[in-house]
DNA sequence: TTGAAAGCGCTAACAT
DNA sequence: ATGTTAGCGCTTTCAA
């Protein structure tokens, strides 16, 4: 029975027409001065009977599908997955949609999703960018589209943006490592060249600067599969013997490492290895020992991101200044970096 | 600029009716005996200058959007995310777009979204079902939609269907516990009635019934948040002393129940304590010990959802009749079911 | 205050 | 083989 109603059938059914039901449904019975009292019996009839407007005719007329893109690196992410939850749901109180997917952090792939949602007709984007698509991003730019970019910055693309500080965060999980006493600290990272990635890095980088200590950094190809970067991981483990303390830049190469360190240990974490990992992970607190995390603000991020989208797709507000939020990290101390015994 | 092309330039362009210009993108040039030169010419025009049809004008005048709802109980949830990517990729493939979201098991907020998604126009919907929306279901299919049901059945649904064999599964397990020499094996799930919550409990009785064991079961109300959870969780191990194997019937209850576990006794997992779960968790294995798990097959319910909506959204095929896809689990046996050592 | 009618961009039945 | 044209269901200008 799919009796589709439409707008007609309510205009006829009220000896109204189409143009006076349209006004009502769309607020601007006051402003057209309706009668109350016809405003009140269009939308008694409309709740009745269940009329709802034809969501595509709708856009296709006013151009506007109520509806954001969001696109995460990876929406299995724990990380990326709470963004998104928190994001989504304060865009459906505000009546819109959010449409999510991830970009693997491949370039092509995320051309082709944007161009996917540029023929969904997305009103607005949201893009935790990869590198490689400067281009399309600004061509949405310049096409008028609200922007906003989270997690990472991309130089040659100027709009809206929300990141964490990423170098203090890296910063202060190296300098609790070494307050607890660990010279020969490792930093396990991608080959991503992506800002968030190089500022941990510097970060990590920093620290060790100012206590005159040699960094030893790894970085493990984006493009590894969960079994090349444990084989990768547990060379690297056997090759540099003197490391006493390892800080993971993401929370997925701390599990794989936490893999690898028990594949070269059974036996558990060996006793004096100390390890941190950026970005905070559930299962880090189920561990033996639970694991020392640089936890990103993922609420705060969320709120900012949906607040930023939902002013710019106001048209009331006039297209304010390309303006960056960073957000502080907060290092959670958990057990896996303990003050280090010293070995006389 | 967004000087946005239609289906009348290219026409325009090369001096044909707009009918052709459509017929041909719509692979109709054969059928309409289309000269191939003007096929061609047609075609290469297009893709220089990168038409590409309205969406919304396609979908509003064919009535079909080439989208598909999919409506998880919990997208975060690795089992359900896992799903979620393979038939996303699968519909991508077929030139169907997904839009997900997760129902957390609530009716009414499934309502909604099945309302949304009506709005939407989506072509076909892949349920998780939560009790309580039997008609909301029944109505899209009584309107003609093709549905799809995931992970559980529901009574009064009756449309195609794919699950797994729940009481197999969890019979194998607590089959396996015994094996082990535990006797009194404890399960805790859900208060929730669906199905495969059901079954679940069902193929525990079943197991211990054929050795004349007595069940302990512990139902957790699925409303409890985490920390709720873990209250009642120790609360109940406290009560019921002489428990010597637990079996989770699913993986975040196995979460929170080591969680609660750990922090009754922390030093790990009591060393005579035999712990198992229902659906598998990258974690586990992870973990010290390792968690022996039922382990669902993801791709292969993927698969036959996807092929299953497929096959359903193409008008070609007559409507099949509702079956029900049952498939096996596998359990995978790890560290956290020893032999029990027999403490004479 | 309300209504008629012109599109939004496309598909497809019908005509040629 | 290709063109004309009537919608899909809605919003909104313009007229009354």
């Amino acid at each position: 029975m799919k009796k589709k109603l439409l707008i007609s059938d309510i205009a006829k059914q009220l000896n109204v027409s189409i143009t006076t039901v349209s006004f009502i449904l769309n607020g601007k019975a006051k402003e057209k001065r309706i009668s109350d009292d016809l405003t009140e019996r269009v939308q008694k009839l409309v709740e009745e009977v269940g009329y709802r407007p034809n969501q595509l005719a709708q856009s296709l007329r006013t151009g506007k599908t109520r509806t954001i893109g969001l696109m995460v690196e990876d929406i299995s992410n724990p990380f990326f997955a709470n963004i998104a939850r928190l994001i989504e749901e304060r865009a459906y109180q505000e009546g819109y949609k959010i449409v999510y997917c991830s970009t693997e952090d491949d370039s092509d792939r995320t051309k082709e999703l944007i161009s996917m949602f540029r023929d969904m007709h997305v009103d607005g984007y949201i893009i935790t960018p990869p590198q490689g698509v400067e281009e399309d991003v600004e061509k949405l730019i310049k096409d008028g589209f609200p922007v906003v970019l989270v997690d990472r910055q991309v130089a040659g693309i100027h709009t809206h943006c929300v990141i964490v500080d990423n170098l203090s965060g890296a910063y202060n999980a190296t300098a609790h490592l070494m307050e607890q006493g660990y010279q020969n600290i490792a930093f396990v990272t991608t080959d991503s060249r992506q800002s968030q990635m190089l500022q941990r890095l510097e970060g990590y980088r920093k620290a060790l600067a100012e206590k005159q200590l040699e960094p030893a950094v790894l970085e493990v190809p984006y493009r590894y599969d969960a079994k090349q970067m444990l084989r990768k991981i547990v060379s690297f483990f056997e090759e540099t013997e003197s490391i006493d303390a390892v800080l993971f830049a993401t929370n997925y190469m701390a599990v794989r490492g936490l893999e690898a360190i028990s594949q070269f240990n059974p036996q558990g974490l060996p006793a004096n290895l100390g390890v941190a990992s950026y970005d905070d992970h559930d299962v880090f607190k189920l561990l033996k020992p639970t694991i020392t995390a640089v936890a990103q603000p993922t609420e705060a991020i969320a709120n900012h991101v949906i607040n930023l989208m939902l002013h710019l797709l106001n048209p009331k507000n006039k297209t304010s200044e390309a303006d960056t939020i960073v957000l502080p990290t907060q290092l959670i101390i958990r057990n896996s970096t303990p003050r280090k015994e010293v070995v006389a």
